[in-house]
RNA sequence: GCCCCUAUAGCUCAGGGGAUAGAGCGCCGCCCUCCGGAGGCGGAAGCGCAGGUUCGAUUCCUGCUAGGGGCACCA
C-alpha cells in the first residue's frame, strides 16, 4: 500500500462517513496529505486530514480524528491507528502490506517512478543558448545539466519534449567576434570591444588553415565576413561537441539568423500589427508591450531600419508555437531577469497566456571559489572556466551532479580545487556507490545460492527495512513533484537520502547467510528488496543524466 | 531610485503550512568475527531582525538589514 493508496482510502472513508450522515454536508478533498512521520514512534504514515478538515465541519481536530480512526483501523493492512498531538492520525501497516511494494517495484522495473501528469503536452525547453562567440562557461554548464535533467523529468511525466538551443548568430556581437578573429589572424591586438583568449587565436588559425582562398588578401569587409561565417561554424561545432561530451544533445539548434532570412520576423511583426499592438514613433517601430504589463514599450525596428533583439524573440516565440508546442519554457540566467516583463508581454500580445504557454525560469549565477575566496573570472586574464575545464577536473558525473543538486534559485559556489583533490567528498559517489553495492550484493547472493524463487513480504520486519521500503515508494511522488516545480534537485536530494537508508539497511540486514548458515526465505526476500533499491537508484540517477556504474 | 534571487550547523546546501529542522564535508568518540569501511553508530553545532495571517510559520505576507544580479533604438 503506497501513501497514494492510503490517501485515496482515507478519502473513501470520508465519503462513506458523509453518506452515512455521520459527517455533515461539506466539500471533501480529492486527496489528503499522507507522509512519513519524522519520528518513527509515530507509526509508518501520518495524515493531517483531521486538522485540515475539522474547521469546515465545525468540529475540533481531535474529535474529527476520533471519528475517522476506527474506520481507518478497519482497512486491510492497517494494524494500528493513533491520534496524536493536535490531531495527527498515525497509521501503522503490517510488514506484509508494506513489503508487498517491493515486488511491485521490481516488477515495474524501469517504469517505476514514471507518471502521466503531462501526458499529451508538447513542451519546448530552451536552455544554454550561449552565444557562439566563445566556449560554454560555468553558467551555461549549469543550465546544460539542469535543463537536460528537467527535460528527462518532463518526459518522465509523459510530455513530448523538444530540447532546443537558440543560436544567436545575428547581430553586433557576431560582428565583434568576426573582427576579433580577423585581428588575431593578422597578429593585431584585440579590438576594443572584441573577444580575447587563446580560443580566438585557435579558431582564427583554423579558419585560415581550412579555407582554400587567402582570406587575408580579401578586402576588409569580405575578410571579416569570411571569418564570421567560418568562425561561427567552428565555434558552433565546438559547443555542440562539448555538450555532447557532457551528455546533452539538443533536438533543435535554432539559428536566429534563419528568422531574418525566412521572413519570419516580418511575419511576426505583421501579425502583431494586425492585432493592434504595433505603433511607430521617433522613426522606429514599437511593440506596445505596456498594454500587457511591461514597464515600457519596446523598440522592434530601430530608427536606422535594423531590427532590435526583441524582433528575433517575437518571431522565435511565434515559430515555437506554430511548431505545435503547447508550452515554451525558457531557462535564462539571472542577468536576464529584466527580460521577463517583455517576454510575457509578447506572449500576451500574440493572444497566449503568459506563464502558461510561455514560462521563464531564472537561474542564479555560478561562482568559482578557491580556498573560500571568490575568483573573479576574466576573459582577458584567461581565468574563465569552461564546461570542458570542469569536466576535465572532476568528470561528467560529478560535474553534472554538483550543478544539479541545488535549487536554481540559489547562486552556486564551485570550488574547483576541492572537487579536483577530494572527489570522494562529492555526494554523487555516495549515491553511485550505493547503486554499485546493490549490484555487488546481488552477485554475491547469486553465487551463494540465494535465489528469487520466493518473496514473503512479512519477513521484512527490521526497522531499517521499513525505512528503506518507505523511501523507495516515494520515487513516483518525488519525480512528479520535481517535474511540476521544475526542480530536478529534488531528485538528487531524494537519492542521497535513499542511499543512506540503503547503506543502513545493508549494515543491519544480510542478504547472504553467514558462512556455514543456510539460505532461508528471508535471504531470498531481502534479495528482492536489494533489487528494488538498485532499481530505484538507477531510475533516479538516469533522470539526472548520471551514469549508474555497477562497480566503482 | 525601481526590479529579481538569496539569508538555515564551522563550510556547501536540502526542507512548497505540521509533531523533536536534515544531509554531505569538517570536528570529537566508536564499529572490520563474514554480502565493498567509497560504509555504519554516537556526540557538539543552526532557521538574519521585527511585525502579520494561521489551531500551527524555517515555509505564506509586509517592513528592515546584509549579499548577489539586473534596469538600452546592446545582443
Amino acid at each position: 500500500m503506497t501513501p497514494a493508496d492510503l490517501s485515496a482510502a482515507i478519502v473513501r472513508v470520508l465519503q462513506a462517513l458523509q453518506s452515512r450522515g455521520v459527517l455533515g454536508a461539506g466539500d471533501l478533498p480529492t486527496e489528503v496529505v499522507v507522509e512519513r512521520p519524522k519520528n518513527r514512534d509515530h507509526g509508518d504514515w501520518a495524515t493531517n486530514a483531521a486538522m485540515q478538515l475539522a474547521a469546515k465541519f465545525g468540529m475540533n481536530p481531535r474529535a474529527f480524528a476520533e471519528l475517522l480512526a476506527p474506520e481507518l483501523a478497519a482497512l486491510a493492512g492497517v494494524t494500528k491507528v493513533d491520534i496524536a498531538g493536535p490531531g495527527f492520525i498515525n497509521l501503522t501497516l503490517s510488514a506484509a502490506v508494506a513489503g508487498e511494494l517491493v515486488r511491485e517495484i521490481v516488477t515495474a522495473g524501469e517504469a517505476f517512478g514514471k507518471g502521466n501528469d503531462l501526458a499529451g503536452l508538447k513542451m519546448n525547453l530552451e536552455f544554454v543558448s550561449a552565444n557562439p562567440t566563445g566556449p560554454i562557461h560555468l553558467g551555461g554548464t549549469r543550465w546544460a545539466a539542469v535543463g537536460d535533467a528537467l527535460a528527462r523529468l518532463l518526459q518522465n511525466q509523459g510530455a513530448e519534449v523538444t530540447r532546443e538551443y537558440y543560436f544567436n548568430d545575428h547581430g553586433a556581437q557576431i560582428d565583434r567576434f568576426a573582427r576579433s578573429l580577423l585581428a588575431a589572424a593578422r597578429g593585431q591586438e584585440t579590438p576594443e570591444d572584441g573577444y580575447a583568449g587563446e580560443y580566438i587565436n585557435e579558431i582564427a588559425s583554423r579558419v585560415l588553415a581550412e579555407t582554400a582562398e587567402d582570406i587575408l588578401a580579401l578586402p576588409e569587409d569580405a575578410a571579416q565576413e569570411a571569418f564570421r561565417a567560418a568562425g561561427v561554424e567552428l565555434m558552433f561545432q565546438e559547443i555542440r561537441e562539448s555538450l555532447h561530451d557532457f551528455g546533452v544533445d539538443f533536438d533543435v539548434y535554432f539559428h536566429e539568423n534563419s528568422l531574418y532570412e525566412s521572413g519570419a520576423v516580418e511575419r511576426a511583426i505583421t501579425k502583431l500589427r494586425e492585432l493592434g499592438h504595433i505603433f511607430e514613433a521617433d522613426g522606429a517601430i514599437w511593440l506596445r508591450s505596456t498594454t500587457f504589463g511591461d514597464d515600457r514599450d519596446r523598440v522592434v525596428i530601430k530608427s536606422d531600419g535594423e531590427a532590435a533583439y526583441i524582433a528575433g524573440d517575437l518571431a522565435y516565440y511565434l515559430d515555437k508555437r506554430e511548431r505545435g508546442h503547447d508550452r515554451c519554457i525558457y531557462m535564462l540566467g539571472a542577468d536576464h531577469h529584466g527580460y521577463i516583463g517583455r517576454m510575457m508581454a509578447l506572449c500576451s500580445a500574440f493572444g497566449d497566456e503568459a506563464g502558461v504557454n510561455l514560462e521563464i525560469m531564472i537561474g542564479q549565477m555560478v561562482n568559482l571559489v578557491r580556498d573560500g575566496e571568490p575568483v573573479r573570472m576574466s576573459k582577458r586574464a584567461g581565468t574563465v572556466v569552461t564546461m570542458e575545464d570542469l569536466v576535465d577536473a572532476v568528470g561528467v558525473d560529478a560535474a553534472r551532479y554538483a550543478l544539479t543538486r541545488s535549487s536554481i534559485n540559489s547562486s552556486l559556489d564551485i570550488d574547483l580545487e576541492q572537487l579536483t583533490k577530494k572527489t570522494n567528498d562529492n555526494p554523487v559517489f555516495y549515491v553511485q556507490y550505493a547503486h554499485a553495492r546493490t549490484k555487488q550484493v546481488a552477485k554475491n547472493a547469486e553465487s551463494l545460492g540465494v535465489t528469487r524463487e520466493t518473496f514473503d513480504a512479512s519477513l521484512l520486519t527490521h526497522e531499517s527495512e521499513g525505512e528503506l521500503i518507505a523511501a523507495l515508494v516515494e520515487l513516483p511522488r518525488i519525480t512528479a513533484q520535481a517535474a511540476q516545480f521544475r526542480d530536478p534537485h529534488r531528485v538528487a536530494r531524494y537519492l542521497e537520502d535513499l542511499a543512506g537508508k540503503y547503506h543502513r539497511w545493508y549494515d543491519n540486514c544480510r542478504v547472504t547467510p553467514l558462512s556455514g548458515g543456510t539460505v532461508e526465505l528471508v535471504h531470498q526476500t531481502r534479495l528482492w528488496l536489494n533489487d528494488a533499491a538498485g532499481q530505484v537508484l538507477r531510475n533516479g540517477l538516469r533522470l539526472l543524466g548520471i551514469s549508474t556504474p555497477e562497480r566503482m
